[in-house]
DNA sequence: TATAGCCGCTTCAGATTCTGAAGTGGTGTG
DNA sequence: CACACCACTTCAGAATCTGAAGCGGCTATA
């Protein structure tokens, strides 16, 4: 008798999966679409225990994938930069919303 | 100033999203959820790349957290076991859905 | 009973990734 | 100019993952 076949994976496990399914990207998903655009700092602080390194790389992850863009922080005086959710990021996080609220009460 | 204090992240950064957020375990919750209990070797050969010391290590962090349990496997004259989500894994799988569609449709 | 094979792991080395402390560079302020 | 602040970058050590290999329990067949 062969080994039966593969079944087919609901989350195919290679592609954007490799981004999202991380603990931070799911963080930093999240925290950007229920307060809004932020600075690297405000999301460092929010984040406890993420390195910043670990950050960048998740950002720029993010950056790439096209959920995430940089785009300058109106309110500062300062060169400095907000993260901000794309659109496609905007529908990531909808998708996102009950599995966050189910890590919360879970 | 100050430095702004942290914003409350939707997804508590600590606890369970320490299991649930990583992809293999997204994979083997939505795989389990969508086609029922399974062996160990059907869900290795499902989720290509997935070495089977990670996959042991993955699916006794869901077992501990509640959410699958071995079971005896019925069907089988042998003594192997099903892995099978709880109600609680049940009710992870339906919070997983929507993120899984989106990760299908990304 | 002997034996061969499948299955569910476990072990291991090497590669990749993460943490946290420290440092760098670019920009605005006094 | 001196200084502070912020967003990173660098680094060493720790943790985790991959993929090949092997082990032990069980079953089917002889």
């Amino acid at each position: 008798m062969p080994p039966s076949p593969p079944l087919e994976c609901p989350c195919p496990p290679i592609g954007v999966i490799d981004v999202v399914g991380k603990k931070w990207a799911i963080c930093v998903i999240t925290l950007l679409g229920s307060h809004g655009p932020q600075r690297f700092g405000p999301i460092q602080r929010s984040l406890p225990r993420v390195s910043p390194a670990t950050l960048t790389g998740t950002l720029r992850a993010l950056e790439r994938e096209g959920l995430v863009q940089r785009v300058p922080a109106a309110t500062s005086p300062r060169t400095l930069r907000n993260y901000r959710l794309t659109s496609r990021g905007m529908a990531l996080y909808r998708h996102l919303l009950p599995l966050a609220s189910w890590l919360r009460q879970a």
